[in-house]
DNA sequence: GCAAGGTC
């Protein structure tokens, strides 16, 4: 599971030492404590670098040990796919997909600075893959102990190609089922309804399944019919005390019946005890904790998310006070320090006693749990106090430690008695607890075995009816779907690993798909429609599918060129099926959302038409043209007007002012049908209107407002509005035409666009002239809070 | 604006 990778160069005359690459700095500071018994020292960086001398493959070396954070490579469709208007979601199944650098450049290598990612970590190395004497191990160990990591050493094994193939296939995979569903379905509903509400209506093979979890319960809920039931109560009268007796045949569905065991038990009058069973139990104690139990213990019992406990989690990892907390493993490596553990937490005032106790007793070593080959489980590693900590990282925290002290306490051992009566052909019984041993039950009391103690019965005796009554309950649905539940539903299916299960839970809640109030909502809408097209989408073997796939590249059974072929054409028939049937799912929402015509005000004249338009001012804000049955998607997250009722005299759009929200918010005119089909071909190449960021990624929803269009003489256009380049960026300054000046002379200025300006920090340019004639202009930028100006003086015609 | 999965 876990692997580092020993890069290492050795010909005759050059010597590099041995490089390490963990594939995260927790890690790598494992594997350079063990390797160095705790004596090296490290360089911070982007990554640390833990450096120390010892002995590799015989000689003495000069060790580095560094690692990646994380996935190295992520993958997207070129920019000619980003565009949502020209591209059928269809062809995004066999387009090509880039792979860029994630988040991070390995700080220390031999060769050159990285430049790129299993293979992926070789090939950031630098090192040339034909490099005489480059030789290059894996590192595998089934846990990160100094042991394991040792022997790990001793018997290095070479790169697996396979593996790191069947990553890149799942990405592909994920990336191209996913963007393409999501983009049809928002694209369709959104160009129906004008209530949807939420920016994008999104499909995955992880988040879907679970939103069908809930949506499944939900079902259950609402489609409930509850049935009554009827049971007989015994009583009898021990020793003063009236005692209920549960009916062995629990309860019956038919009235009558029931009335007739009622009159049969009666008619007997006396109860025989035909059997006394006493038994030692036992419940046993936990295994050690992983992400994932904590995570159901967060929500269930303290109330906390997964997100936020997983968050609280990292602190407490940071600051030392537990051990990492993403670890899939209950069991505790063979070598583990129960005692020394367990020292830490001795002055807690909270478990002292029991502390005390094991340390001095003796204490039991964990139930075997499941060894998944990363981290040991989550444990307490330092005392911490409520004030130090906080209350909710206080609560969790306690709550690790209870789990810890009670996975090495003795099982909670109790006397279960039960008799056994029967009367008129009936039986009955009742059962009572004694518990003998708290053992982990008492740092874990949610636990303990609640007691009652019964009377002596003894075999054979009768007692005297009390009374017999029949009790009518009825049958009742499910409880909503619990965070708890979901988890364990997600794990058991294998959606999601303990790092993304928040964040698919996340999701379907922050997209509003998921509510537990009892109505429907997006969501249901969603899952009912698959439900009722291809069920398979919704289902959690769509992801088990993938898995399994992509398991043979892994165990080198398949090619993986013809594995990912292979799924994509799957799910190229299902999306097209799906395409074909969506109306069965319009129904759905037909039935829960309004038309885009009936939504929204009038707002601008349609150039086609020359009707007005519908204004859908929820998100995302967009054009409906009523007649044309046209959308026109418009720039988000500010307000929308109409601007001076201008016509764009390309297509007899009416122009809208476009405003930011916040104090030095700039505005912009725009036509709503050029900014999401900007008229000159190539304008986002010509004018930079698309944002290239630092990994080369095109910005998206950048769209053409007027600020940019090269239209010769309208007197909106970038043309005659410019008034000379910008300095710090490659655009044009353009006249703002809203704002109003503050100084007289003063005239204010924006950038070619207003992403430019946010790009480049620039909250204002002011400008006036000069006796000779050039502009004088004052840019003022923010920066970390702090405000600085410049000036420029430019010739404006230049 | 879109997936999932890593980690900060």
């Amino acid at each position: 599971m876990v692997a580092a990778l020993t890069p290492l160069r050795t010909p005759s005359h050059s010597w590099f030492p041995p490089l390490q690459v963990a594939e995260k700095p927790s890690i790598a500071l494992s594997i350079a404590s063990a390797l160095s018994g705790g004596r090296m020292s490290t360089r911070k960086g982007s990554t640390d670098v833990h450096e120390f001398d010892g002995m590799f493959q015989g000689s003495y070396a000069n060790f580095k040990v560094t690692s990646a954070i994380g996935h190295v490579l992520s993958v997207d469709f070129p920019p000619a796919y980003q565009n949502w208007e020209g591209t059928d979601p269809m062809d995004l199944f066999e387009a090509p997909v880039l792979r860029s650098e994630c988040n991070q450049r390995l700080s220390d290598t031999p060769a050159e600075p990285v430049k790129l990612p299993n293979p992926n970590v070789i090939e950031c190395t630098g090192i040339p893959e034909n490099e005489a004497g480059r030789r290059i191990f894996r590192a595998r160990f089934s846990s990160v102990t100094e042991k394991d990591i040792l022997s790990a050493m001793d018997n290095l094994v070479l790169p697996n190609k396979d593996e790191a193939l069947s990553v890149d296939a799942r990405q592909e995979i994920d990336l191209k089922v996913g963007v393409a569903f999501t983009r049809f379905q928002t694209r369709y509903f959104q160009g129906k309804y004008g209530n949807l509400d939420s920016r994008v209506i999104s499909y995955g093979p992880c988040q879907t399944p679970t939103l069908g979890f809930c949506v499944q319960r939900y079902q259950q809920i609402t489609t409930f019919k509850p049935e009554k039931f009827w049971s007989l109560k015994t009583y009898i009268i021990k020793d003063g005390d009236e005692i209920q007796l549960e009916w062995d045949r629990k309860k019956l569905f038919d009235f009558d019946v029931t009335v007739m065991f009622q009159k049969m038990v009666a008619s007997d009058g006396t109860l025989k005890i035909a059997d006394v069973s006493v038994k030692e139990e036992c419940k046993t104690r936990p295994s050690g904790l992983n992400t994932v139990n904590m995570l159901k213990v967060a929500s269930s019992a303290l109330g906390i998310g997964p997100q936020t406990a997983m968050h609280l989690a990292e602190r407490l990892y940071t600051q030392g006070f537990i051990s990492y907390p993403r670890t899939e493993s209950t069991a505790y490596p063979a070598s583990f320090d129960f005692r020394s553990a367990l020292a830490v937490l001795v002055h807690n005032p909270l478990w002292s006693n029991d502390v005390r106790t094991l340390l001095d007793a003796g204490f039991v070593k964990p139930r075997q749990g499941h060894d998944a080959g990363d981290h040991p489980p989550i444990t307490p590693m330092r005392s911490a106090t409520e004030e130090g900590l906080g209350t909710d990282a206080w609560r969790l925290y306690q709550y690790i430690c209870q789990h810890f002290i009670g996975t090495v306490s003795p099982d909670c051992r109790y006397t279960r008695t039960a008799i056994e009566f029967t009367s008129g052909g009936e039986t009955f019984h009742c059962v009572g607890y004694q518990v003998t041993h708290k053992g982990f039950t008492s740092i874990m009391p949610w636990l303990a075995v609640s007691e009652n103690s019964l009377p002596a019965f003894k075999k054979g005796d009768s007692v005297s009816i009390h009374k017999v009554d029949i009790y009518e309950g009825s049958t009742t649905p499910p409880d909503y779907l619990s965070e708890s539940e979901l988890i364990s539903l997600m794990e058991k299916n294998g959606i999601g690993t303990d790092a993304s299960i928040p964040v698919h839970i996340n999701n379907i809640c922050e997209r509003e798909l998921r509510k537990k109030v009892s109505t429907d909502t997006t969501g249901t809408t969603l899952i009912r429609g698959y439900q009722c097209i291809d069920a398979d989408l919704c289902l959690p073997d769509i992801r088990s599918f993938i898995e399994q796939q992509i398991t043979l590249i892994a165990k080198g059974k398949a090619d993986h060129l013809q594995v990912i072929q292979h799924v994509i054409q799957q799910f190229m028939k299902k999306y097209s099926y799906f395409v074909k049937k969506i109306e069965n799912m319009d129904a759905l929402f037909e039935a829960q959302f309004s038309p885009l015509a009936d939504s929204g005000r009038l707002l601008s004249k349609c150039g086609k038409c020359g009707r007005y338009m519908k204004y859908i001012s929820t998100q995302p804000m967009r054009l409906y043209c009523i007649t044309c049955e046209d959308v026109y998607y418009l720039p988000q997250n500010g307000s929308i007007k109409l601007y001076k009722e201008i016509i764009c005299p390309l297509d007899g759009f009416e122009l809208l002012l476009f405003s930011m929200v916040g104090p030095d918010a700039k505005s912009f005119p725009l036509c709503p049908f050029c900014y999401t089909n900007p008229p000159f071909e190539g304008i986002d190449k010509l004018f930079g209107a698309l944002k290239i960021d630092d990994t080369g990624k095109v910005g998206k929803g950048a769209g053409m407002p007027c600020s940019l269009c090269p239209h010769p003489t309208c007197k909106q256009s970038m043309i005659t509005q410019g008034v000379c380049a910008c300095p710090e960026c490659s655009g044009t300054l353009i006249l703002d035409p809203v704002s109003a000046p503050k100084c007289t002379g003063d005239k204010v200025l924006q950038l070619n666009s207003p992403f430019d300006l946010i790009a480049s920090g620039c909250l204002k340019a002011l400008h006036s002239p000069t006796e000779d004639g050039r502009l004088k202009i004052r840019f003022e930028f923010k920066e970390n809070e702090q405000s600085t100006t410049q000036t420029n003086l430019v010739n404006p015609n230049e």
